[in-house]
DNA sequence: TCGGCTATAGACCACATGGTCTAGGGCTGA
DNA sequence: TCAGCCCTAGACCATGTGGTCTATAGCCGA
């Protein structure tokens, strides 16, 4: 069987990435796509081309050490872009809108095969350490959408609309492999957050 | 390792399940709780207490097969369950509660490992009959809350957001283990939804 | 030149996986 | 009573799994 690595984290033009990055790129990629469990060691290993040595060497915690790693990668990146549009003083909608546009690129430049952010990684082992991870993500990105729209109880309620109809739109366009319904329920969304 | 299974969809006081009924309903409850490629044939086979041979006497398509059918199982239940709460003619924005609220409940009696509806099950085998019957699915609770909101342009908006709120407020509600944050979207998008 | 270290390389292992296959239990109608 | 059938039962298999281990390549400072 071929693993097909979407190229979404991968190296930009000549960006000569370190071992432990590659492996962090690739597995997220490939965990956006399958799911947790849907991804073996060896298939991450065959997308970077690399030994099982590395691998364990720069995650002595094997699969789930890597996975949390991922999810953190993804986790920063999403918070900084969070940070950096709401440093523009944009109104949330617009951060929201923002967002989602950039995930549409991403499931069609994927073929809608990648999952954006972390839907999929929530498929993961019960209590463990990994679900904790992607758990902290959620918490971060939510606080920053509840801080943006004032803190109010009102706020907390807007910032949670944000990210389901984001995460949920996203699993909604996924299987209809149209980014139409994200787009509808996003803007929708984003009109009611505007409201105050 | 022992695996729970959630009685979810397990016989009400004393129904005598067939065999192909307590396959499908155990295998839904785990693939909900760790999605499709995190349980296993012999995870299905414990849970129900029975040998290989009925599973693959009355799945002859092995576990994909049996996937498939309890998705059809999800799907069709809810299905109803939408049909029936419009027929009472009631508004979208009150059946999103409804389903909001049954799901909250699920939630809760599962102990939060459990996601309702069909969120894990997206975590399917690329391309596959799998991926379609989710596909499927997803399609006809669309078309249920489309058709309900008059099937205009707008009404096809709202009820994406109606699913997306959900599906994602059921994510969020999941890693958070509070069905807070699910109320809370839900609730704003029925909101917005019975707007005119 | 050499010692020591970090990182790569991949053989190897015990075990779990999905799936096949034969055997037989137990009910039915003749 | 018995033939035929549906279903249960579970041994068995090839392959894939996550993970360990030893060997060594390549570098850097002394």
């Amino acid at each position: 069987m071929t693993i097909e690595v979407p190229e979404t984290h991968l190296p930009t033009p000549a960006s000569p990435m370190g071992t432990k990055e590659r492996l962090i790129a690739a597995s997220l990629s490939l965990f956006q796509a399958k799911g947790y469990h849907g991804v073996s060691i060896s298939d991450i290993l065959d997308a970077t081309d690399l030994p099982k040595g590395s691998l364990y060497h720069h995650f002595p915690g094997g699969k789930e050490e890597l996975a949390i790693a991922a999810v953190a990668f993804i986790a920063d990146e999403v918070d900084a872009k969070l940070a950096a549009e709401f440093a523009k003083n944009k109104r949330a909608g617009a951060v929201l809108l923002e967002l989602a546009n950039e995930c549409v690129m991403w499931l069609r430049r994927t073929d809608f095969t990648q999952t954006p952010l972390l839907g999929l990684l929530a498929a993961s082992p019960g209590e463990s350490a990994l679900t904790q991870a992607v758990c902290d993500a959620q918490k971060r990105w939510l606080a920053r959408f509840e801080t943006a729209l004032g803190g109010t109880e009102d706020a907390h309620d807007k910032a949670c609309l944000a990210l389901a109809s984001l995460e949920g739109g996203i699993s909604l366009a996924r299987m209809a492999r149209s980014s139409d319904l994200l787009i509808r329920s996003v803007t929708l969304a984003a009109l009611h957050i505007n409201q105050r």
